[in-house]
DNA sequence: TCAGAATAGTGATCCATGTCACAGGTGCAT
DNA sequence: ATGCACCTGTGACATGGATCACTATTCTGA
């Protein structure tokens, strides 16, 4: 499990040893149920999150308590409501467990422990701070400019395994479409 | 003019006047008129670009010719396409000023000399990379699930200048309807 | 193992927004 | 000063997607 989480750093910098051994030290692990939340929305967020194993939904619940998937977090993802994390203050967004999850924690002053004391994972928390923004732009501009369908079909080529993995309904609270669109583009 | 630079940098990492100098060293200063591209889509990106006065524009230009705008970069914004830049590839977006503009331009070489020798400068990009992610992920919300004319209140709420400086045509290609649509939501 | 809860498909209807077309206003350039 | 390009508002119409309602199927937990 450890060298699950050491081989995904070390995608991005090497640590010796040492250096390895202290990132360890600042990580806890926990599991949860499927189903279950890690945080809720108006919870304190303590910890950022890497999934080790299982699946992981990041969702908004709006005024009518339509549900809207912000993100999906897979196998070597990390996910926290970022806003709160950062700020030290309650979650507008709400965690959850699609799957049974196991995951390593990561509170705010570990992280800028590490930060401070190994350089390289300040670069690897850059990297993958780079990776992310990137990343959402991105969803930005599919929203901006492709139909649901197109969506749907870009969703499906990059992340293939999904459609086995979650349901039609959370498919459909993630592209921005209700359920019975999403139905209807592929019959 | 550096002052600017310097007051940006210094809300977040204090600077001392060395490494100053040398973070001076690796910016460029440019200037571009109004309506000047400072890359156009399919063109390497060289650089990334902090506003030091202007409005900016990030936009993207669809199949069916269609703009839809990103991002604006006012005043003390970063702005480039990021993931062109830091992979350096030929750009899917364009970056054209609404108003003459200045800026100060960092090539990715200086950005990684910055990162690996002034470690303050480290925390400071990725500070600013933390805070440009949740930014975006906010976006992804609001067009989930938001409508156009509470998006366009948003806006106005956040940005009152901006009704000043861009029009209702470049408003609507950031909230993602037609002009036309735009125009009805206050009449 | 069985009942209730999710999940999924589909018909009917309604509404928000896109698209197309046109006209008036403003400002810039020759 | 004149003319042209751009910006804005607005009417008419088309349409994609939401909403509501119902049914069939699969999952799941006591």
């Amino acid at each position: 499990m450890q060298e699950k989480l050491r081989s995904h750093i070390e995608k991005i910098v090497r640590l010796n040893d040492e250096e390895f051994e202290l990132v360890l030290f600042h990580f806890s692990i926990a599991e949860f149920r499927k189903n279950q939340f890690i945080f809720k929305e108006g919870e304190k967020v303590k910890q950022a999150y890497y999934v080790v194993s299982g699946l992981l939904k990041l969702l908004y619940t709006d005024s009518s308590a339509n549900q809207h998937i912000i993100s999906f977090a897979m196998e070597d993802w990390w996910e926290s409501d970022f806003y709160a994390y950062f700020t030290q203050t309650k979650a507008t967004m709400s965690l959850q467990c699609l799957e049974k999850t196991t995951v390593y924690c990561l509170s705010l002053e570990s992280y800028q422990h590490l930060c401070t004391h190994i350089p390289r994972m300040e670069r690897f928390f850059l990297q993958k701070s780079n990776l992310g923004f990137i990343g959402s732009q991105q969803r930005i501009l599919s929203l901006l400019t492709t139909s649901a369908k197109e969506r749907y079909e870009q969703l499906l080529e990059r992340y293939p395994s999904l459609l086995q993995r979650v349901s039609k309904t959370q498919l459909a609270a993630y592209l921005g479409v209700s359920r019975e669109t999403l139905s209807r583009l592929y019959s």
